[in-house]
DNA sequence: CCATTCCTGACCCAAACGGTCGACTTTTAG
DNA sequence: CTAAAAGTCGACCGTTTGGGTCAGGAATGG
C-alpha cells in the first residue's frame, strides 16, 4: 500500500512544517531541499564505489527525474556529490556521509534568491525604528542554521535503515 | 533621510532572513507577520486606553493601509487586539504587551495554508523510508515555535524605544 | 562511432503572496 | 435621526517563483 502511482500527488506533499494543531504554517521546506536530502541519504546507503544513475535515484525516491537532474547538478557544483557521465555514470557522495550536514544541502540547493535582504542591508527597510525585529529574525535564523548543521546525512541514513527494518516492509519478500 | 516616499519600495523589503555570507535563503518571514508584529509593537507604545485608527498605524509604520486593514481584522479575530468602529474608533491591544508573543502573531496572521502536511499526516508522503526526515523537520519547527513564543511584544517595544533614542532620530527636532 | 548518461539553458504553469477596491455595517457626534 | 467616520468582508488583480519539463550538447565507455 506504499507504492506510488503518480508523481502529481508528490507535488502536494511539500515537506511542510506545520504543527500546533490548528495547522498553521510556519516554515516551509522547499521540495528542492527535501529531494536533495533524500538523494544524499539514498546515495549514502549505496556503499560501493560505483556511481548511481539519476534514473535509479528518481525511481527509488519518487522524485521527478528531470527535476532531480538539475538538483544533482547543484549538489555536484557545491562539492557534495561527484558525478560522471557516460555509461555506468551517475553520482556518488564526494565525501563521507558523516561530513555532510543538512545545512550543507540547504546551502547548496536553495541558492540565493534575495536581491534585497533586511538582515544584511540595514537600509533596506527604512522604517523609523522597526529594526528591533531584524535582530529577532536574524537570531532565529542563526539558531536554525546551527541546528541543521548538526544533523548529518549519516544520522538520517542510520535512522532510516532502522525504520525500514521495523516499519512497513517495502519490497522485501521474506 | 529616513523618510519614506513610496510604498512600492516597501514591497521589496521582505523581512527576509538571509545570512551566511553567500546570501542563501533559509526562511522567509511573510510580510503579514512583519506588519503584524510592527502593528502590535506600535500599539504597545500607545499606552493610553484610546483606540488608534488604522490610518494612523499605516502612516507611522509605512504599511499599505488597505492591507493593514485586513491584517488588523485577523489580529482581532484571534483576540490579540480589540477594535471599535465609528468616530474615535480604531484598535488597541486586547491584553498586556507582555502576554503577546511573536508566535501568537505568526499563528494569528499566517493562517492555515496546508491542506496536506507531511508532519501530521504520515500517509501524506508515501515514500518507502524517507520518514526519517519528518522527525527532523518537525523538531526544527517545534524549536522555532518555542523560541518565538518566548519573544514578547513588550520586549520588542522596549528594544525599539531604546533604539529610537540612540539611533537615527526620526522626527525629533532637538 | 555509437549508445548512454550527465549538463545546461530556456521555457512553462499554477499557486500564493502582496496589495487593491467597493459595498456594507456599526457607532457615535451633533 | 442623520451623516460621517471607521472597521468588516468578499471579490479581485498582478507578479513572483517554485516546481517541473524539454531539447540540444558534451562527456565517456565500449
Amino acid at each position: 500500500m506504499l507504492d506510488v502511482a503518480d508523481h502529481g500527488v508528490q507535488a502536494f506533499c511539500f515537506a511542510l512544517c506545520t504543527v500546533t494543531g490548528a495547522g498553521d504554517l510556519l516554515m516551509l521546506v522547499p521540495m528542492k531541499v527535501d529531494y536533495g536530502v533524500r538523494t544524499l541519504v539514498y546515495l549514502a546507503q549505496q556503499d560501493g564505489p560505483e556511481f548511481t544513475s539519476t534514473s535509479d535515484i528518481a525511481r527509488a525516491q519518487h522524485i521527478p527525474e528531470p527535476y532531480l537532474l538539475r538538483i544533482c547538478s547543484e549538489l555536484q557544483k557545491s562539492g557534495l556529490i561527484e558525478s560522471r557521465r557516460g555509461p555506468q555514470g551517475g553520482h556518488k557522495l564526494a565525501k563521507s556521509s558523516e561530513d555532510i550536514s543538512v545545512s550543507d544541502v540547504v546551502n547548496s540547493v536553495d541558492y540565493s534568491l534575495a536581491p534585497v535582504d533586511c538582515v544584511e542591508e540595514p537600509d533596506g527597510c527604512r522604517l523609523s525604528g522597526a529594526c528591533s525585529q531584524r535582530e529577532l529574525w536574524s537570531d532565529v535564523e542563526t539558531m536554525l542554521l546551527e541546528h541543521l548543521s548538526k544533523v548529518r546525512i549519516s544520522e538520517l541514513k542510520d535512522q532510516q535503515m532502522t525504520m525500514a527494518l521495523a516499519g512497513a516492509p517495502v519490497k522485501t519478500n521474506f
